[in-house]
DNA sequence: CGATATGTTGAACGTGCTCAAGTTTAGTGG
DNA sequence: CCACTAAACTTGAGCACGTTCAACATATCG
């Protein structure tokens, strides 16, 4: 099952790439008046949505693949605030300017809907506003959450936190494939690790028969206890 | 001037211990219907005012005195997400069960709003929920703000950051008194330090001329542009 | 198939942590 | 009001985790 992209029920990738739900778009489902007033846009890997400073004209939603949130700083350091995958929001908990830069971790496609109609349409309809006011809150709960993580966790306890959130996004159980898109770098920048710290806690989990990576930037949860017993106390 | 409790305006402290708005609150004017529907109540220095896991009954708002938001570890570790000062919400965040622990900080006064009033008046009146609204951006804005700190800053970063956060929060200037309220440990937890490095960067800070410790738990910025030079690329 | 991105592994180093002893401050009772 | 006590803060020395720098290996794409 793929952690993002376009979401299939599968096992077996029988299903075309299309905007099927993910578990998550479906915890919140979007209103119908929301749907008719947005127009896709592409954006290929590496690509940039929009820009931390730029002023705000529109709000996004993601159809297929995954965005990554982010801050640079003039010296090149760069942390990931968040991962939006289909059925996320992005843009709605920031008002003037972008407060970060948004990116496409691979090929992506969202909805982009002007600032202006969905305020308009926020104040409308009840239903828009609670299901923007259900997206700010699960927001802070994961940026609380991730900053917890970065506070006062060791990069063991980080790299199985962000698996096990891996699994629980994606919906997933022990021995499904997840493809989680993101390569080493992304994963480090988001865990605030270097890459070569992801990647030989990686190896190590593999060694000991938790993991697997069948593929670049895809994992197999193979011992989902061993997996949630590193959470606490393993240096 | 007092960085939080009962907020003073002058330099010298002739004002009695009221409730005057701090330069946070009045940016956020309550509207006078959430004022009516509360109840005062006082904690003790590191009294808990509720703990994670509990079911919510109640939202808060801060009248005096700091409150810190934190999430504990069996095995002793402690995570501050944040501080809530006078004229802030606490709890409009969450929905079911409370995700952080809040303990005050030193003496504390709070207005308590039954959550069921509080979300009926929310759809009743517009201005209620815009003023909700606009906290949960706020803190959402100041929990990315954090997690960026403790995702790729130094020690010293982190501390002169967050001396620049309290001096902005107080609205204060170079030379002024900032009553912190907040012990070394409380500094420490918050920024992903221990105690002992964050008294050591106060040392090395006051050694520069960079800020002085007039008491315990109050600080003054001495020379605000040498502090922000410390924000990036300092080791 | 070759070129380039991406990932892996190793060795040395450094920042911040741990443990410990000493110092200062604030709070309490005589 | 001062002495005493406990809590908070400072400072030092050694250590460990994760970083840095570098070489190598392995996918992925043209």
């Amino acid at each position: 099952m793929s952690f993002s992209g376009q979401a299939l029920r599968s096992i077996r990738p029988v299903l075309p790439p299309s905007m099927l739900p993910t578990a998550r778009s479906m915890e919140f489902d979007a209103p119908p008046e929301l749907e008719a007033v947005g127009n896709v846009v592409s954006f290929a890997r590496n690509e940039t949505i929009f820009d931390e400073g730029e002023e705000i004209t529109a709000s996004y939603k993601v159809v297929s693949g995954v965005v990554r949130l982010c801050r640079l700083t003039e010296d090149g350091r760069r942390q990931i605030a968040g991962f939006r995958l289909p059925g996320d929001l992005i843009g709605m908990e920031w008002t003037g300017e972008y407060e970060m830069t948004a990116e496409a971790v691979r090929d992506v496609t969202v909805v982009r809907y002007a600032r202006t109609r969905l305020d308009r349409l926020s104040e409308e309809r009840p239903s828009v506003r609670d299901h923007v006011l259900a997206h700010l809150r699960q927001d802070l709960r994961a940026a609380q959450e991730h900053l917890i993580m970065l506070g006062c966790q060791s990069a063991t306890e980080r790299v199985a936190a962000f698996l096990l959130q891996l699994a629980r996004r994606a919906g997933v159980r022990e021995g499904d494939d997840i493809d989680m898109q993101l390569g080493r770098q992304d994963i480090a920048d988001y865990l605030g690790l270097t890459l070569e710290t992801v990647s030989r806690t990686f190896s190590e989990m593999t060694a000991r028969g938790i993991i697997a990576s069948p593929k670049r930037r895809h994992v197999v949860i193979k011992n989902m206890p061993k997996l949630k017993a590193y959470m606490r106390s393993t240096n």
